[in-house]
DNA sequence: CGTCAAATGTTAGTTTTCTGTCATTGGGAG
DNA sequence: CTCCCAATGACAGAAAACTAACATTTGACG
């Protein structure tokens, strides 16, 4: 396979798939999972059927074949068509790639698409949204992490900063938390730490002495977590265990974004405004 | 999975294969044309029924379901449930959580998902395996990302560096790139750029920087990247475009992780030693 | 709380694919 | 030339995939 995205003779399926993505959200529930599998499974999608789709989606055989209808393929046989032209034109198996991932590599995979999955389906706890709720609200942000996530909550905080104002990343150990000395601002103060296993013991620390000041801590951790449930009721788990060498990050990664995003799109911001200064002070410091 | 992944396991589907391919001499003509076209086809095999392949190979339909018997095989049947099974993996799993989410996240998630399956399938691309050369086979690899990968380039050294000695993070704008001025260490030296839109205009410099210097050069990159395929062939690229506020860092971090594995799975490595050695140290430190 | 429309599943029918039975072919041994 | 047996195909029946029509459920809205 070529580069990848740059350029397909637009064939049929390409088309279709395309269609699918956009009109992705408006599908029904049932629909919407099977348009998912489809989406997902591309290349191995030639091997199924219309019944096998549908059990593994979970839906109804006919609700495959609705689906497909919907954006205008008349149906199993007809997208099957499709994927016979679109291989006989390019002469590439849509298969080709990850055909030849050996099966622990496709485990791999799974789980990790399962853990963001994971994260994704806690958009609607309590949990989260007093994390939503803590990092809208309050007048300032402090994030921070350690070890092998320090990078991800200085990204973190970063973007989140893109985001609201007075977001601050707190380096615990470089900074002897100066920061803190004074006390939260009036408008209400968060913390939110980044940490997994094996557990900094400045988290938790870190953690407790917040809250003593009055400040509300947002906490996005692993599954194993033991901490943090008795400081916030704001805790967000990811699932992070894996086959590779190291933990993965994903599920952190994920969730970061997800918060980011409930922040810039609270209520009261005018996010257009704020990206358009933002890259007004960026072409003048000359950074891009 | 244990540090080796070079087990592919051995699929009833290639097992078959490979006694068609000892069988063939001893086949009847017309037999022998319909394995003929199994061996030559088998990688859109998929889109074809019994009928059809019968037509390719100028036989009956029969003959088909006769070749596959002779070779242990309980007709096309049999033969398209081993080519499923061997080949789908994906999906069943996620359908499931992911059924209560409104349906704007959900079209969001399979995004990201399909960023991150996109990143796994391209394991086997030869730009990805001159990646894992580079950073297996150098005596020394910088890493180095600005903007809102920075934190990400950070962590990806700090993981790195896990895996394997002489691994540092290249800070252009602070060290003033000092660690440049010797050259070259003599085992080989590799940069790992990450870089995402909008393009800081140093990582292209020091790409090329680097490669003017005898250095390799990996860059894991978004879509749109225009300068890295000029300038090295070990380029991942990985989809970044989603409907939040930001883009996605998601296929970044899994090609990163994936990068990370690899190079610690690469030969001659004791791992576990290493990982010993390193909780020793971090014991003394006592930053846990 | 009821109504209605969209969504989804169920059942049954149609088409396609697959396979078992039997007839035909074709080449080699006597 | 005839007989024999493997090879092959034709046909029909079985099974599966697919679809259409109807029934049930769900959820929004008044």
């Amino acid at each position: 396979m070529s580069h990848g995205f740059a350029s397909y003779a637009e064939a049929p399926i390409d088309d279709f798939v395309s269609r699918v993505e956009e009109g992705m959200a408006a599908l029904p529930k049932q629909e919407a999972k099977v348009a998912q599998y489809f989406l997902l499974n591309l290349n191995s999608i030639s091997f199924e059927t219309g019944k096998s789709i549908a059990q593994k989606a979970g839906v109804a055989e006919i609700t495959v074949g609705r689906m497909l209808r919907r954006f205008g393929c008349a149906g199993m046989k007809e997208f099957k068509a499709m994927m016979r032209h679109r291989y006989s034109v390019t002469g590439e198996s849509l298969a080709d790639d990850s055909a030849e991932l050996p099966s622990d590599w496709q485990e791999q995979m799974t789980a990790e698409l399962r853990a963001v999955s994971t994260v994704y389906a806690k958009i609607n706890t309590p949990a989260f949204q007093a994390a939503e709720r803590y990092l809208g609200e309050a007048e300032e942000v402090y994030v921070t992490g350690f070890q092998t996530v320090r990078g991800l909550a200085e990204d973190t905080a970063r973007r989140l900063a893109l985001a609201r104002p007075r977001v601050r990343f707190l380096s615990g150990h470089d900074s002897m938390l100066s920061e803190w000395l004074d006390p939260p601002a009036a408008g209400g103060s968060c913390l939110l730490i980044i940490d997994v296993i094996p557990y900094a013991a400045e988290c938790e620390t870190l953690a407790r002495m917040a809250r003593e000041q009055g400040r509300d801590v947002v906490v996005i951790t692993d599954e194993y977590c033991h901490w943090a449930h008795e400081v916030t009721d704001a805790v967000i788990n990811t699932p992070s265990k894996t086959g590779l060498f190291l933990e993965s990050l994903l599920g952190l990664t994920a969730a970061t974004s997800l918060l980011i995003h409930a922040t810039a799109n609270a209520t009261g911001r005018d996010m257009d405004a704020r990206m358009r200064d933002w890259k007004r002070l960026a072409q003048r410091i000359g950074i891009f």
